[in-house]
DNA sequence: AGCTTATGTCAGTCATGTTGACTTTCCAAG
DNA sequence: CTTGGAAAGTCAACATGACTGACATAAGCT
């Protein structure tokens, strides 16, 4: 430690106002350009980004119900309908009613839905993957911690189910 | 190093898909409750979140003009002036004509802009606080060299100017 | 049989983005 | 000094993706 002053064992100095709001700011830029090449793909295929978000969450747990996408999405039904609307009667979704309660409707990405999820996710991973380069894997695990740390409880619970879906 | 295996100095497991995958969910995550504070706030003034940009910027950089923050929030003019228009009618953001250029138009914050500034910008920096206080500094420093790597060129530049603004 | 849950739908509203067209004011170069 | 272009502002129309509220159907549960 090179600093003076009264703080503790460590600095603090990460903690100032200027600190946070250029933090703050970083978030905003970075989401920002972290969105903007799938929303050029999905512009060609006259979807948004609300699509995305669903192709997203049902190929990383597939036969998930709707409900449960509701949850994690953090949006109405009828907000989401629209959306897996469309998805299905473009044949990008397969709605299967389940088995124990026939009540569920259970989402599976068919192939042309994986297409397209793999062809969205594909470009985020890029720019992902180039940041994660470049940055390091020290960097990384900072980066992952902050964000875990950034999510109220509700949400980490809601994250970690997925992290330790099947 | 721990690691064997055919990679190179280190390991790059940090970069697989699902690696990728799971910082794309924590993104995803992570800016929603990111925003969710300021929501929250600008609901009680039946304004939204492009309030608050607005009123971070010309906050962060008083007396910038219009275009300036057309082009730091990439937006159409149309769209910003819906925006500003309310702010500048309910007195919060002053337009000041440019003593140099005369047809440009120089946004402040007035007292009571400051104000609501503050009170959105608190709660999105007691989040940031308390997210950096937990992950620690070591873990902030990575965060912020990940999210400068993901944004592109002509964001970075952006950011800089912003990052250098006296 | 009756209450609840899961899903789906209709209708209306709101916030925020877009494009295109046009005006006013003003700077600056010919 | 005129003219072209830049900065700002506005009107109109439209798209997306949120929201609320109301209601319908099917199926599970008590």
């Amino acid at each position: 430690m090179a600093e003076g002053g009264a703080q503790g064992g460590e600095t603090l100095l990460f903690l100032t106002d200027e600190q946070l709001r250029k933090g703050i700011e970083a978030m905003f830029f970075a989401y920002r350009a972290f969105t903007s090449d799938p929303d050029k793909i999905l512009e060609n295929h006259s979807y948004g980004r609300a699509h995305h978000r669903a192709l997203h969450f049902i190929n990383r747990q597939p036969g998930l119900t709707v409900s449960s996408l509701l949850t994690v999405l953090g949006v109405t039904k009828q907000s989401l309908n629209r959306v897996l609307r469309t998805l299905i009667e473009d044949g990008l979704v397969q709605n299967r009613v389940g088995k124990k309660d026939k009540r569920e409707r259970h989402l599976y990405l068919t192939d042309i839905g994986e297409a397209l999820e793999r062809e969205l996710s594909e470009a985020q991973r890029n720019r992902m993957r180039d940041a994660y380069r470049t940055a390091g894997p020290q960097a990384v695990a900072g980066f992952r911690q902050v964000l875990d740390a950034m999510m109220d409880g509700e949400l980490q619970r809601q994250f970690k189910t997925i992290k330790d879906a099947p």
